[in-house]
DNA sequence: CATGAATGAGATTTCATTCAT
DNA sequence: CATGAATGAAATCTCATTCAT
């Protein structure tokens, strides 16, 4: 009697992780206009107006699963961020797990960039300040970081922010390939090269 | 009379595209599924049955107008590799148009993006193989280019593909963010940014 | 032990009329169609189940409802017309205590309207011939009061039927206003007013 | 070619008057809600989405029937009291012309009346201002033959709008009896009751 | 060719009702 | 008995597409 309504709102908890795992999976795939709730409803094993008893609404749903991958990878990047080592290696690091996570979970990996980097192209995107505020604060840190790099002479000094863009940029590339295409790259090399090009030349000594 | 059905051609040219500008605008403001044709043929000043008249369904239209964008922006941007100079004057160059080409037609960049880079990630994206092709014909040019340079020992020695998704995902980088919201940054800067971080170590000499 | 059965009988109905309670007021402002048993279930305090162990269904909850809103009117009314005095007074004091009644029972008498005048307009009404019942004892003791005071030359001579639902048109549409906008007005003018008119005779002397 | 755009423009009017048509006898049976948009389509013999281009949506349709329905009366009604006689003459010809229209048409006085009379009862009712306003106007042409009538002697003093509301409610509680049940009361009888009741005394000279 | 009214499949959302706990 | 999560039928509304004029 006691332990009742534990175990309730456990398997309440459960079916709501079910319905937001089909729908990342279907969401991931067909974006958010062309995976119909009734097809969530379908592969969640529930029927459709349970969906709604958890979610206000299909957008609700959306939100809800965008900001729960969204945390969810932000958190795991801050860690990266914040462990030990110098800013140099914090930041590979950074790209190193970037990496491996995204490459991981590919259908969250694909919500994450929708939502963060292509926020701006997506019509879809743009949902929510609260999701874009999450990714800022990655940003932030990462900025943080780059700035004690340049403090201590170890980062060439230019606007960190922009430094900032261009590394997810470069990193974000990467992982887009294998997310699209199953390439034979995988996340250690991925990491190189994103070091090899940010951090040394590109344009051999002298060339220009 | 021997003129005539050049001016009819001229002037159903002309129709055509008015649609696809009218679609274009639209399209790149709303996506794919939240443009009804109504909302086109509304203004293009058409009616409805004749977007059909000159597309078979809404996605011909859409991909006819992402053909017609790719294609008209990778003209430029391979215009601008082909010039003369070495190798990284022409990857400077190459940057430096786009960045233009971009700021000046954002809702035609808007679509290029969702149509190359974010192929992957886009659900209305990957629609054509067509395009596809392209795209891949201005990195194969980036490809030989850089692998020029490489040959000259004016580029690092590594994987060209590599290097070009590098280059690609950097510089895509300021554009977005040009595109997205309305910064400060404009054209010239972007282009100097992706030098100074592309070309030139970003770690300092003897940091690592 | 032996009370035991009592109690909870007398918890069972006290529990009945927490949830017609609920319900008059829901249904009052909002109508049958527009009122969900979520809705009642939430402001009585129950789960909606427990709904379903008191009443049928819906109709039938809404049937008890009207029929006990019905009845306890008609019992007032009933009451009032068979007190003592003349038929005049006798009418005259059904109007009165039909105007407070009704006027200090806001939601009640909707219920009651909608379900005895409104029955052959309303969708929902008419949804028994029990409710019309319970309405028409009241016409009946009209009637015979009216035939009474036809007999003893009180009242003009007419088919007693018509007279009794000119009487209560007139006195419900002054209760109507009441009950839609509160307006300045109050029972004893209401009461006096639908006296004025039909009582007295509204083309002056003659004038005809 | 020069009638075309006259000759669709009458189709397309006679085709709203069909799905008007088809919803005022829906409507009037089963209200607002309990009448489906694919029922009205249905018995008018369109699509679904045919009625969505006539109608913005189901409200819009409801209340331009509504709106329709309640203006023609109303400029009926109004002729009636605007007719030739004194202002007890033209009373009671409003009250003759009532009968017949509204006994004439059913399904239309149903409507007329859940969203005139039973307009604060009704939850559907109250939709719009507009629609009270035309009633009002009724209301206001009575309320001025009456004040005249007074002013002239011709009626008992007293407050204009409250007799005005009386003499609708005793009017209206015959026409409701003869459209919810056909009874073997007919227009002229109503008429003829209304006008003993409220013109003459029921009490009998002396009895009070 | 151009038109735009008509179509109807399909999407979202609500809610009365059931039933395992 | 009480509970409230789950159900799924049904309602509203949208929009790509067709076709008679």
């Amino acid at each position: 009697m006691t332990a009742e309504p534990k175990r309730k709102d456990r398997e309440r908890e459960r079916h709501r992780r079910e319905i937001m795992a089909a729908a990342r999976e279907l969401f991931a795939r067909g974006g958010y206009e062309r995976t119909s709730m009734a097809c969530i409803a379908e592969r969640a094993e529930f029927a459709v107006g349970t969906l709604y008893r958890f979610f206000k609404d299909k957008r609700a749903l959306y939100r809800a699963l965008i900001l729960d991958t969204v945390e969810e990878f932000a958190d795991e990047l801050v860690t990266a961020l914040q462990g030990p080592g110098n800013e140099i290696e914090r930041l590979e690091r950074y790209v190193e797990v970037k990496a491996r996570l995204f490459v991981r979970h590919i259908p969250t990996a694909r919500l994450y960039f929708t939502q963060t980097v292509g926020a701006g192209l997506l019509p879809t995107a743009g949902m929510d300040q609260e999701i874009r505020t999450v990714y800022q604060r990655v940003l932030d840190i990462l900025e943080s970081v780059v700035g004690d790099g340049m403090s201590k002479g170890l980062i060439l000094k230019m606007n960190p922010r922009m430094l900032v863009l261009g590394l997810e940029g470069l990193s974000n590339a990467y992982v887009e390939v294998l997310i699209e295409r199953r390439d034979d790259m995988e996340a250690g090399v991925l990491a190189d090269t994103v070091k090899a090009i940010f951090f040394r030349p590109v344009a051999v000594e002298g060339a220009r």
